[in-house]
DNA sequence: CTGAAAGCGCTTACAG
DNA sequence: CTGAAAGCGCTTACAG
């Protein structure tokens, strides 16, 4: 079949008896055109749907108004969130995203990175892969465009970074466990010390410390992979101590939601046995019984604060490269894991 | 600060004395270049970390190997799926992609249509927003570029179509919930009549009429959002009544997981008083207790294969226009709310 | 085997 | 108020 080409200026200009230049000032309103001018192209643009070539566009002027997006894998809610924010926000602004997975795979990053770079993007927004250690791609791009990062955020790389209060959200967590008279408190985290991980684990700690209650190792379970599975084999693990904990605060929900589904598999009564508090409010702490304590981590925030901090780099260049970190306030949602009936 | 631009074919070529044309035929491996030629402008390239420009190469080339999506909701697992095996497709078969939510709205729906036209996409993959009853600038798209659609379709456009076995599906749900014994059977469907929930209708009371069930209209309940809230309400109707069902079917999960939610307030056994089957296997539907009877839509086929037609017409744009209906199998997932104990 | 030149669709400094 | 011309970075038919 044959596909129609886009109108292109030069036909407009050849319809009206006009030179493409004064067709494109008029479609771009430009003050030294008249009005009728402006009217008579503007018509006849709708007309035969003229399409401005963003292609041609970008390439003149050195701008695509395009943001790249890379993540380690858009099937997460909380992730999904963020772009869903991300997509409109820069659609407010002027301009289009492109999205690429990681999929927690470092090598595969680089290589996104220097796609976006091809592509010519403004900025990129980027949440890094696991076990990142190789900034070098990072780094070139940085030299080229502005670069924030959001979420999986990394010290080594100086730019703009977009996190929430992990530790702080951590301490109100463990500090509501307290708060219900548990004195005995376990925590699942990360194996390896992922920025997120770490930094939760640090509330925890200064959560106990400053209750005054003692740091048992023995309670403070990791794992390499912090998936709901595991949390049920950690929690199966608590269940054998003869010292039991009397509160689980899992670093995230699926770990949570493993850990209730063991301790409902053993009649435990929760929260009043052993409390259980997760970390994300996924969709899924509404749907398990009990309903999962768990901190609400704005996504949506996220995600439009990232595209502010970025678009406002890529139009605003002369700023030196400033290390900025912006913390975004999150929310403890009680449920009835840890209600205390 | 000062961002360093990306380097070009000319700095390439003036570093080595060599003219344009012949650096960008290394690059590109002309079968008319010396094998040292190359040799040396390659080892420069990466040396200089040239990358090309895709928007210059583009547009030169009027290809951009850039493919558009359109869905309506990024945050929906099933979406983000599909979503996810489109990007895996697309990069493996070297193409970049573009998404955009309309978020069932189809005002939005078509300015996103006019953006990806304006971006020189190759293509477009897009799943209908809700209630998309004007199909003017999708027609017009298609007389542009091959536009193939997905789990949201419609018969009003003339392109290849990707969609689940809706009608087979459902009659498999219900000819399982017949199979354990259950003889009335109600079912959640929309208010409006989409593709889906039609198709799942159909599917639903060939079943019946299959196996001999009379068909009863109080326990066919509709409504506008097919939502956990609304399953809940619809179940309440359910079981207010005098002649109670023994089985609901719900086109969706979420409606399906809402009923269970209100059977169990109601200390209804299921399976043995009233069963429930859903429709989607989200994540939740192993999270509810019961854990959910359910269809299985894959969504990474689904979005392999829209890649892929979509592609082949990319490449091969000789042929005409054809409504092909590619269907993908589902499974029916039995679980705990429909297990005969 | 290599180069000069045209051109993809647009914007914009320059000239009138 | 309008137009001719250069140029963004690349590819490719044409010439040698």
């Amino acid at each position: 079949m044959n596909r129609k080409r886009n109108t292109t200026l030069k036909e407009l200009a050849k319809e009206l008896g006009l030179s493409i230049s004064t067709v494109s000032r008029a479609l771009n309103d430009h003050p030294d055109i008249s009005t009728e001018t402006k009217e008579s192209v503007k018509i006849l643009a709708a007309q035969m749907h003229y399409v401005p070539n963003m292609f041609a566009k970008g390439f003149r002027s050195q701008k695509t108004n395009i943001i790249g997006v890379i993540v380690s894998n858009i099937t997460h809610l909380f992730t999904s969130t963020i772009l869903k924010s991300i997509l409109e926000e820069a659609e407010i602004r002027g301009y289009r995203v492109i999205i690429s997975e990681s999929n927690n795979n470092e090598a595969k990053q680089s290589e996104m990175l220097t796609t976006m770079s091809q592509f010519g993007v403004d900025g990129v927004l980027m949440s890094l892969a696991r076990k990142t250690t190789y900034v070098d791609d990072a780094l070139r791009i940085l030299n080229r465009m502005p670069l924030v990062l959001f979420d999986k955020v990394s010290s080594k790389i100086p730019c703009t970074q977009i996190v929430i209060n992990e530790e702080e959200a951590a301490f109100n967590a463990v500090e509501h466990l307290i708060g219900l008279g548990k004195k005995r408190i376990a925590i699942m985290k990360e194996t390896e010390n992922s920025y997120n991980s770490e930094k939760r684990y640090a509330g925890y700690l200064r959560a106990l410390n400053q209750y005054g209650l003692p740091v048992d190792e023995k309670i403070i379970l990791s794992t390499e992979d912090i998936s709901l599975v595991q949390g049920k084999r950690l929690a199966n693990i608590l269940l054998s101590m003869k010292n039991r904990p009397d509160a689980i605060f899992a670093i995230t929900d699926n770990a949570a939601i493993g850990a209730i589904k063991a301790l409902n598999k053993f009649k435990i009564k929760i929260p009043e046995e052993i409390a259980v508090v997760g970390f994300s409010n996924s969709i899924n702490s509404t749907i398990i019984s009990p309903t999962l304590t768990t901190v609400d981590q704005p996504g949506d925030k996220i995600g439009r604060t990232a595209v502010k901090y970025l678009i406002e780099e890529i139009e605003n260049p002369k700023n030196d490269l400033l290390t900025k970190t912006v913390e975004i306030k999150t929310n403890l949602v009680v449920r009835d894991s840890s209600f205390k009936a």
